[in-house]
DNA sequence: TGAAGTCACGAAACCGTTTTCGTGTTAATA
DNA sequence: TATTAACACGAAAACGGTTTCGTGACTTCA
């Protein structure tokens, strides 16, 4: 039989041990290079596997351990430059140790959150990375989470994260973060700052509108709620921010991501605004489009890549330490954020 | 027994036929709602499961069924418009068909893609879809996509494809597009049109490249290779265009993606050229980056998520209908790309 | 020569399902 | 009353590995 007419037929231990003549445990051993097994046999099991190309199912090595070896990420949105950098960061820990990763887009859909998590829960994963979707955090409900935690799978939170579950985070210093980006403007002479969030309250915004007002109060500054624009992910963004800044007059903005940055940036250059002279602009989401934009946007750095790598790290110390019984609490990593200091402020 | 304390055991079709003092196989069939079993047995079995939220393992189900009802999805990059808009496509359809997407990353190198392949070759899924990486159409070594084919898992290239290979394929018109791009350069009055592209030679780039230069023939303009620019992926990209296009008097620029599009744009305007008036430009990849650049960018629709799809429909269908002896022919299905017009063009 | 130890290997259990093929019990039929 | 059919369930094999525990043959040593 040459291997070339074997190829399509899939190689089995017990197909090895047949040709061979020996037993199912003699072929494993000897692939593992057991001293148990005589040279002999050993290299003649290990060139019959070499030339029929037999790799072990990795499928019935995780059935015989009760691990998958593979981690499941649950993100609202992948078409988004913070989320594929953290998955980034996921990916290469992930793999390095061994680990494949399966991704599920929630689509900001509590629904589809919950459908994915299910999907997962059945032994496809040794545990979960996940962010929340917009819908969830609206919602408040988490109790999809909580029932698989109470089922013992392992499950890190990053950057949308709730304090209604009990379980390893890695989050950025979003308030902190805000307030220095606020500062920094009020430090190059702003004095009428709007805030530019998302529709829906998500955690991450609400911090940062904290951090907004904190540095506003700090410098005396009025706190003006029509200071405040909420946009929606998708439609009518141009509508609502043309009639936001036509309406009022502003001389800094601090937006939640890179997006609103540059839209907002757009619409004040087409009221005739220069940027940074007559407003300084910074956004969080330090991507391609801050880096590309004219003039560069200053923008918050959020580590998207070394928090992938952090809440990989967490996740698999917990999955491989999960039967050793000491319980060791659950961490809230906080990244420090930084600015990024380009040409939208003064 | 309170659920609440079972919860961190788990709970298999052992575990239930062992409390409720039946066979395995009783309890399998009662799960199905398998009429053989009696309706009192079945609601017993359905309470209890329910109560413990039992869930079937579904490594388990794959042993047995030799599928694994996963697909590996090997892209180059991840923080990539075009790449993140086909998975979303990929992963729309496979979780409609029931299957799970591992996704790895060869991040451009020959060596993690080939390391990748490797590590999913075991069964961890069903079949692959796959971008080559920029090394490995450097290198036109295919020799481990032959492999894995000749093992007989099924394979469906998109858009970065090889002849070399044997299988499904997706793709856009790319010289067609590219033509069709430079046509309308052409028509709107450009006559020194420089090329960007990759320094790698990726096949999508020489396409595009062919479509340049069939309207250049085909509209009598003079072809000047001194007005192809190549630019690395990452670093110097800066001065080699700036260098480019200060010695060169252009009147029209054609990309082969947004990110080269939007760069070379901001380089001409600090040569005080105004866009589209003095130099028309168009790119590939119609991502956010084009419809945010200043001013917008007139830009080829590539249809990733489409593409996804098809991609993910191809292999499923394949995967699925694998043992029904008449081997369909290998399918490339060729997707129109069309010119999404904005400001940067006349 | 007998006891003990080493060597080289095989049998079997196990991981958690599915599925086929009995089989004992009861009810229906001739 | 004997035969058959329907019913309700269990035993066991199978998927493809790993691992524990034997065990027969051969060496070695006293």
């Amino acid at each position: 039989m040459l291997p070339n007419e074997s190829m399509k037929k899939k190689v089995t231990l017990k197909s090895i041990a047949r040709e061979l003549d020996v037993s199912v445990s003699t072929v494993s051993k000897a692939l593992k290079n057991s001293r148990e097994i005589s040279l002999d046999t050993r290299e003649k099991v290990q060139a019959f596997a070499k030339l029929y190309n037999y790799r072990p199912k990795n499928i019935a090595i995780s059935l015989k351990n009760r691990r998958s070896k593979n981690i499941g990420v649950i993100i609202p949105d992948i078409v988004h430059h913070f989320f594929t950098t953290v998955f980034r960061g996921i990916e290469k820990y992930a793999n390095a140790k061994g680990y494949n990763v399966i991704v599920c887009i929630s689509d900001e859909s509590f629904d589809k959150e919950v459908i994915n998590m299910e999907l997962l829960a059945n032994g496809s994963i040794d545990g979960y990375i996940l962010s929340l979707s917009a819908e969830t955090q609206k919602k408040g409900d988490y109790a999809h989470l909580i029932e698989v935690i109470d089922q013992g799978i392992p499950m890190v939170l990053f950057d949308r994260v709730t304090d209604q579950v009990q379980c390893d985070k890695v989050v950025i210093n979003d308030e902190e973060a805000a307030y220095l980006a606020t500062r920094k403007l009020i430090e190059g002479g702003s004095k009428r700052i709007a805030l530019v969030m998302n529709e829906n309250f998500l955690n991450v915004d609400v911090l940062r509108a904290h951090g907004y007002y904190r540095a506003l109060q700090e410098a005396g500054l009025a706190v003006d709620d029509s200071l405040v624009l909420r946009l929606p992910l998708q439609f009518e963004v141009e509508e609502k921010s043309e009639a936001f800044f036509r309406n009022r007059e502003v001389d800094g903005v601090l937006c939640v991501n890179e997006v609103f940055a540059v839209r907002c940036m757009h619409q004040l250059q087409k009221l005739g605004k220069s940027i940074p002279e007559d407003v300084a602009i910074i956004g969080f989401t330090n991507g391609v489009l801050s880096q590309l934009a004219l003039p560069s946007l200053t923008s918050v750095e959020q580590h998207g890549e070394q928090m992938g790598q952090m809440a990989a790290a967490m996740l698999i110390d917990r999955v491989e330490h999960q039967n050793e019984e000491q319980d060791t609490p659950f961490r809230t990593e906080i990244l420090e954020a930084c600015i990024e200091e380009r040409h939208s402020t003064r």
